[in-house]
DNA sequence: ACGATGATTGTTCGC
DNA sequence: GCGAACAATCATCGT
């Protein structure tokens, strides 16, 4: 599957069988978990909003590799833990095991992802073309149409 | 009852 | 290249 990835250029997907070719630079230990007060100071998490209003603007962002994880992750893991209570619980449990998963493992949902953002990148495409055009350029189209 | 929050990583945009 | 924001999800707290 010669896929014209490299024709995006964009990012296509940073999957590479290579293993770490890099060796730990323990040369100096920096602030590991030191905080580093290199940007501004903002939120924790601010995402979420609440849809006041429709995002007739940008399309969603398309779910990452690590959330198509999630569903069947979330799945097993309350079989496994039915006691669990929400994501907060599973996303940590998530988080961790998908760092031991390996890139075969995580190549599979990678590629659904991949997927993804081709159907992304059309809307994004389409967005862009029409902010371009004219961001004005509104058309109530699920208006009412009896007026 | 509804709103916002928290927690996870990944991806994408803007400059 | 970095920074900032946001994607799904839902129990839970706050009002």
């Amino acid at each position: 599957m010669a896929k014209d990835m490299a024709s995006h250029g964009r990012m296509v997907l940073r999957v590479r069988p290579t293993e770490r070719t890099k060796r730990s630079a323990s040369l100096s230990i920096v602030d590991e978990e030191e905080k580093r007060p290199k940007s501004v100071k903002k939120p924790k998490t601010k995402q979420k909003k609440k849809s006041g209003k429709f995002d007739a603007k940008k399309p969603k962002k398309p779910p990452t590799a690590f959330f198509f994880f999630l569903e069947d992750f979330r799945k097993e893991f309350q079989e496994k833990n039915p006691g669990v209570k929400s994501m907060r619980d599973v996303g940590k449990a998530c988080g961790e095991k998908w760092k031991t998963m390996t890139y075969e493992e995580k190549v599979q949902y990678y590629d659904v992802a991949t997927e993804k953002r081709a159907e992304f990148d059309r809307a994004m495409a389409e967005y862009i073309k029409r902010k371009e055009s004219g961001e004005d350029q509104e058309t109530d189209e699920d208006s009412e149409f009896d007026g």
